[in-house]
DNA sequence: GAGTCCTCGCGATTACATCA
DNA sequence: ATGATGTAATCGCGAGGACT
């Protein structure tokens, strides 16, 4: 234990009643020991210790937090004597209150981020379904492309023309079809559907 | 520049008051 | 009576300034 340490005990036995504070025994791994604090019994120097502050100091405190967070040494002497008050009483209220404000402040940025985490969870399930239909709509698409294709296959090895027929052949709109504004394939009724010879192109024109 | 002392602020903790 | 909660007070530590 260092010489300022034991200066502060020191100080503090004066205060405060003879053995009100014994040596905590250390944890296993812990460095250091704490004091502990033996509870009070009035019999200290000063007798029992003043509590709570009264409503009208805590409310004149509370203003000038308001103010300014942090505490100069003149104001804090000024305050003291305006409200009666050891200024060592200020500072620790101003500390504490310190501590409050960033828990609270911490608080409120916690909520903010949970928030904004479940949305994006919510939004991340919502683009994960949206992959699932498109995977799904892709794989159909390729399937129905392997169809025509074996269907283009067997027309071309039975036509002896065959290369020039499927060179023209018009596209077949029966089972799917874009629909304008969706970018999207949408599966068709196969029936009256096929457009013969020249005439899909008219569709386009 | 290095060492010492002092003060201050902070995080963690304790003791006490109050309330449900 | 008792556990939960809020808060004043304390401890231990580090940072920074003044001084030697």
């Amino acid at each position: 234990m260092n010489h300022k340490v034991e200066e502060h005990i020191a100080l503090i036995s004066q205060l405060y009643n003879p053995g009100l504070y014994t040596q905590m025994v250390p944890k296993q791994g812990e460095s250091k020991p704490r004091r502990r604090r033996k509870k009070n019994t009035g019999e200290g120097v000063s007798g029992a210790r003043k509590r709570k502050l009264s409503a009208e100091q805590v409310n004149f405190l509370e203003m000038n937090f308001g103010d300014e967070h942090k505490l100069e040494t003149e104001r804090k002497d000024k305050l003291a004597s305006d409200l009666g008050l050891d200024p060592r009483q200020v500072a620790v209220w101003f500390q504490n209150r310190r501590a409050r404000w960033k828990n609270k402040k911490l608080e409120e940025e916690y909520t903010k981020l949970k928030t904004a985490h479940e949305s994006i969870v919510v939004e991340k399930c919502q683009l994960e379904s949206e992959v699932l239909k498109l995977k799904e709509q892709l794989s159909r698409t390729e399937k129905e492309i392997q169809r025509l294709s074996d269907r283009a296959d067997r027309v071309s090895t039975n036509s002896p023309s065959s290369s020039l027929s499927i060179a023209m052949e018009p596209p077949f709109l029966g089972e799917f079809a874009v629909l304008e504004g969706y970018g999207d394939a949408f599966y068709m009724p196969p029936e009256n559907n096929y457009i013969p010879g020249m005439e899909w192109i008219s569709q386009y024109m």
